[in-house]
RNA sequence: GGCGGGGUAGCUCAGUGGUAGAGCAGCGGACUCAUAAGCCGUUGGUCGGGAGUUCAAAUCUCCCCCCCGCUACCA
């Protein structure tokens, strides 16, 4: 059977990797928080592992159901699916402008989704992983609809602030049942909630206690905050809990009897993973046209699975899906969940509610995607929050990309053509001691800088990869072709044919953060194709090649830039 | 409150037992091919505080202080 990635392989081997992203919740743009937080992490280890010759299954979708979509279509007078629909086609036009190369971004608003959902709903109830009860929820009787927590309003019995949330006081911190709450009213209509008794299905969680602490225990290598959190939450005991409620936006109960309620939000969305494969492997965009491909991703036991998602999705990724997953069977639990922390913005908690916040597709309009890529991936908030600033954007862009990176392609390649009738001019038979040292360097990254993209140490990576540009201008600068060619034309030769090749290395080893901008650099070395069918490693770059006219890779941005945005972000 | 993450040079951070590191900023220098970019040298830290284990601790243990997040019927 082909396989549908059938680029080159640097070590023999080819590996299923499911590349799994958080799904973004259909009621506003994505911001730079969501790019560094998951897409951005997860394209840049897609496209290595593409390098490396694995099959990438790189999927996600919107999440089109829960309660604010549903609140803010009312607010705006139309529908639920309008609202989804009107954000789906922005986070669409999003990865494209910043190349995240979903092989299938999908949504929860299809029949697939919905079919693969059920039949898993219906496993578990067969299984006795569910089961049905009553509880007393809190009633808006204005609007006619069950208030989740966070939607009630009252004063604390504990400490006596007026606006307490229903599920926590904002003013002592404790966590509140809603139904506790004193003087009780509802967020969407200012009504008094009742309470009501109505039925719900639970998830049996407590059944998976055991088996998913021994799981989490085994996991080596998970980041600290991860396991750590995960192991706390699990040795604290999980209850069960309802995964259906009462609304009419969802995927509905496929029992019946039960047409006003819908199976919640977060039992449904996680299932898109699989559900988003599934379609993937049915659809036009599967080349093998095998409709049962999902199965390398979610069944062979040697494929790898991992989950890029923000710190406040563990839960979900750590214990109820792994639950529900161990629940249905002959799936594959999660490799690794590489869950990012916060990026801050100059300080302050990033949030689609509040102000301040850099959106998506509107950096775009002024800035290219590479030093967006560059700058989110230097600055990820791979170990403790981070902070977004323009001063460190505007920086990194002018000091790392635009001098250090892209200054080096640009002088390389124009004292080269100057000199040598715009070829790669011929080396010596034999290299000098220092022309094979960075030669090796250069090689010899490929391995360290791997292996960091690989336990996405994204930070790391590029760092390493950054380190031999610095060394390739330290080369030039002892070497000084530009005096030599003069005196000595054939050492010049071999310190550009040299530094030649180590900026096609460098291509590759900066092609999965730097796409855009490393095949760019790939056509002025006049090679052919796509950087990233030529696999994890240097592309030797072959004497008396015609080198094309170079243009800068990068933008010199100025300092003002700095306080435009900070205008625009106050605004 | 509980749990988790973090507190290392002016700034952003790397570094999990063996004589404190990088980039930027500052200062000095040589060069001039290149988007006035690149290169060399240098100033600067009692590694949050305290105690302990060890021949040796930023790194392990305990106590304390500070910042951030989570606390699952919001996703």
């Amino acid at each position: 059977m082909p396989q549908p990635d059938d680029a080159p392989r640097t070590d023999g081997t080819s590996t299923a990797i499911l590349v799994a992203v958080a799904w973004p919740y259909a009621n506003n743009h994505l911001h730079v928080g969501h790019l560094a937080g998951a897409y951005i992490p997860a394209d840049v280890f897609a496209r290595y592992h593409r390098m490396r010759g694995n099959r990438v299954l790189m999927v996600s979708g919107s999440d089109s159901h829960g309660t604010p979509v549903t609140v803010r279509a009312e607010e705006e007078g139309t529908t639920p699916e309008a609202i989804f629909q009107r954000y789906h086609e922005s986070f669409l036009r999003t990865f494209e402008g910043y190349g995240i190369s979903f092989d299938l971004f999908t949504s929860t608003d299809t029949e697939n989704h919905r079919d693969v959902v059920q039949d898993i709903f219906l496993r578990l109830l067969e299984r006795d992983y569910m089961y049905e009860a009553e509880q007393e929820l809190l009633y808006d009787p204005k609007v006619a609809r069950f208030l989740p927590d966070r939607y009630v309003e009252g004063t604390c019995p504990k400490c006596g602030y007026e606006s307490a949330r229903g599920d926590q006081c904002d003013n002592c911190g404790s966590t509140l049942d809603a139904v506790d709450l004193i003087n009780p009213r509802s967020r969407l209509s200012d009504a008094t909630p009742e309470r009501r008794k109505t039925s719900h299905f639970f998830l049996k969680l407590s059944a998976f206690n055991d088996r998913l602490l021994e799981w989490v225990e085994s996991k080596e290598g998970w980041r600290p905050h991860v396991k750590n959190f995960t192991i706390g939450m699990l040795k604290e005991g999980l209850h069960d809990r309802a995964i259906t409620r009462d609304l009419t936006w969802g995927v509905p109960i496929p029992l019946e009897g039960y047409d006003d309620k819908r199976i919640y939000v977060w039992f449904e969305a996680v299932i898109g993973y699989l559900s988003a494969a599934k379609e993937w492997a049915a659809s036009d965009l599967n080349p093998t046209g095998d409709a049962e491909a999902w199965r390398d991703w979610w069944q062979s036991p040697e494929a790898g699975t991992y989950y890029f998602i923000g710190k406040d999705n563990v839960p979900f990724h750590t214990v109820i899906w792994p639950a529900i997953l161990m629940g249905y069977g002959d799936l594959n639990l999660p490799t690794d969940v590489p869950a990012n922390q916060y990026l801050t913005m100059s300080g302050a908690k990033a949030s689609k509610s509040r102000g301040g916040v850099v959106w998506a597709p509107d950096a775009l309009e002024r800035y290219d995607p590479d030093p967006m890529r560059y700058y989110l991936t230097a600055a990820a908030p791979e170990t403790s929050d981070s902070d977004f600033t323009w001063d460190e954007f505007v920086r990194r862009n002018n000091d790392e990309l635009v001098a250090r990176w892209g200054n080096l392609v640009n002088r390389v390649l124009t004292i080269t053509r100057r000199n040598f009738e715009e070829r790669v001019p011929e080396p010596p038979a034999q290299l000098s001691e220092e022309s094979t040292a960075l030669l090796a360097r250069v090689d010899e990254a490929f391995g360290p800088v791997g292996e960091s993209f690989e336990g996405v140490q994204l930070r790391r990576a590029l760092n390493g990869a950054m380190e031999v540009a610095t060394a390739a201008n330290q080369y030039l600068d002892a070497r000084q072709p530009w005096v030599r060619v003069k005196e000595d034309r054939d050492h010049a030769a071999e310190t550009l044919f040299v530094a030649l090749n180590v900026i096609s290395g460098l291509a590759s080893l900066l092609n999965p953060i730097l796409p855009f901008t490393s095949q760019k650099v790939w056509t002025l070395l006049a090679h052919d194709g796509e950087v990233q069918a030529a696999g994890w490693q240097r592309t030797p770059v072959v004497a008396g090649t015609t080198l094309p006219a170079p243009e800068p890779l990068f933008k010199k941005l100025d300092d003002s830039v700095v306080e435009e945005e900070a205008a625009r972000l106050a605004r």
